[in-house]
DNA sequence: AAACATCTTGTAAAGCTTTTCACAGCATGG
DNA sequence: CCATGCTGTGAAAAGCTTTACAAGATGTTT
């Protein structure tokens, strides 16, 4: 367990060189005789001598450590991000720390304390507590956080705050569903959402009831504010119950999938049949949203996307000076049979997620 | 984005003492007047000054982060690991990078170099790489990291290796799911498992076999080399055409839940209902296996206590020289209805998994 | 052969903090 | 009043690497 205390000098002392020049030897290579670079390679490997980069990190300012904040990485959507943001980061040999904060945490001072202490290359952020829609102060505390380090978010741009922003087109995709409903003949659509001050949410919200104004569809909206299988399965007895049958929604647009997963037991266990009796929409395309009863239909996010594409900029961030750089990323509608089927319709698409 | 560049010097003159006192009251207090903690404060508080902790990790040798290796952080059984050794390693200040290995693949001096060149202070692995059956050089290429911190795996002992091990006792969780479903009476049962040389199907395997015999009950072995939803839906189809319906095993133990996912739908794609014509039965109790249709009965591996459990020794054995560590954790069988339901059998449990 | 360019290597500083040691000031006890 | 011990603070070293600069070696050009 005790640690091997090799460092350059007992490699160049017994290379018989200087350790610039064992420095040289194990970076770049410019400038270094053949011959020297042999004799050190072989002390090196003899040695397996294993260069401290906690000392090279203090000389560079650079920690080649990227944080990722999120609420929840059991979460699939938030895995997906995660997932992507550590495979890009890799490729250029940064790794990712994970930094976990409630979904709707207040951030603090303190908490960004810890990424500036350790002085990380750049910060992701993702999830409730980077979107509420009255900022606060959150701003400043990120605009102070942002005098160390690059960030970005993924959702939608923050008044007050310039950094790199990556967010889903809510809007558009919500558009989709509700126009896919209406195309099969519902007139009164119901909207399953969840903590509603979240932009994630709002932005559902809006498109969702942009659309169905548009087509001249009636719509229901219902809130929990947890979001997740068994809320879903709570909320979907709340909606029915509250109103007489006459007055159901004969279709359901549900925040998210795992949501959903809940929406799709608790109109079973009231003995109505999806799509029959009321159709189900989600939101995410997870991968078990493919094998639910029935398959699902719903937006796919493309999460890894995201993530992938917030860490590459992030990344970029570092070397330019000017970092401001929002973008919405297409969703695509996965249409399966928990709404009936609509064969022919053009929007047809299926990405399944794997696993290694 | 610039990066600020006040140093402890730089406070120190500011308030008019030496860094040596400004560090120690920023670190511990011990013996300063009152008079000056105050004075320090209030300039560190005016620059809102952040101790660089490479600085700080380079002196004491501690990097005060903790390297977690996976083959996947989207499947739902490693993000439950993850999860729960952040929350432990943050407990702590620490914190927790992932580094992605391919489930089967070889570790490699490599890789092992990325993890001693950042001085982690311990590493956790978890998957398929840690786990084969002929370990070839995989214990010498551990101790050789070994030699730089402490690590932990989460699967049974590695012959040849002393370090940290925490694992589900598969073995026995296999008996419990054999025994409940021949107590319900079936007398021809199928395995269906993955990747054969790791030892967390070998595990099962063994147990599926050990309580078969015991009871005298037919067993079927079927094996795929991965183990997806997309998989569970082939396979079994290709365990039931492969021979004549009357030697068809009247219930499928499958090796993970995602897995029966796949089998869910590829049984109900052949035309036969769960558990009518045959019980299907998983393993983790993932979030989602209350929510299939039937309702998965399933082994409980209580991943996020695996995870708790295995960084929480890690963390320990930084201060022990010993580390040698392995502990088989019990498993609970989680009946649902996948298997037909067997009221009064005593080990009826369940463990909702939640969201933040 | 001298002057100059190029290549190779070493010296030393810088990066920022913590911690050891020493010292000064002060109080306590004999 | 002196010896002793404690408290509070500063100077300096240590931790390990990279890099700017200088210098020596080698080779080229006129």
């Amino acid at each position: 367990m005790r640690a091997e205390n090799l460092t350059i000098l007992d490699i160049a002392k017994e290379a018989g060189v200087s350790s610039a020049t064992v420095s040289r030897v194990l970076s770049k290579h410019a400038n270094v005789r053949p011959a020297t670079i042999q004799k050190v390679r072989a002390v090196v490997d003899k040695y397996s001598y294993q260069p401290n980069s906690i000392a090279r990190g203090l000389l560079q300012k650079q920690s080649h450590t990227l944080g990722v904040i999120l609420p929840d990485v059991k979460h699939p959507y938030y895995a997906s991000i995660f997932s992507a943001a550590q495979r890009e980061a890799a490729g250029i040999g940064s790794a990712v720390q994970l930094y976990k904060l409630a979904y709707n945490a207040v951030i603090t001072d303190d908490f960004v304390s810890q990424l500036i202490e350790r002085r990380l290359d750049g910060a992701l952020f993702c999830g409730g507590f980077v979107e509420p829609e009255n900022p606060r102060d959150l701003p400043d505390v990120l605009s102070g956080l942002q005098r160390y380090m690059p960030i970005a978010t993924i959702c939608p741009p923050l008044a007050g705050l310039n950094c790199v922003s990556i967010y889903p087109d809510l809007q558009g995709g919500m558009r989709k569903i509700v126009g896919h409903l209406a195309r099969l003949g519902h007139r009164r659509i119901a909207f399953i959402g969840a903590t509603r001050e979240t932009r994630s949410v709002g932005e559902r919200e809006k498109g969702f009831c942009a659309e169905a104004e548009r087509l001249g569809v009636e719509t229901i909206l219902h809130y929990e504010n947890i979001h997740n299988p068994a809320m879903g399965e709570i909320s979907a007895q709340k909606l029915l119950s509250g109103r007489p049958s006459g007055e159901w929604p004969t279709a359901v647009a549900v925040v998210n999938d795992l949501m959903a997963l809940g929406v799709l037991k608790g109109l079973k266990r009231m003995g109505l049949s999806v799509p029959g009796d009321i159709a189900v929409a989600g939101c995410d395309n997870q991968f078990f949203s493919e094998y639910t009863d029935p398959p699902l239909t719903t937006l796919d996010l493309n999460a890894e996307e995201l993530g992938k594409m917030a860490m590459r900029q992030l990344l970029q961030a570092r070397e330019a000076d000017a970092v401001t750089f929002a973008q919405a990323r297409d969703t695509i509608l996965i249409i399966r049979e928990s709404c009936g089927s609509q064969p022919g319709c053009g929007l047809v698409g299926d990405a399944r997620r794997g696993y290694a």
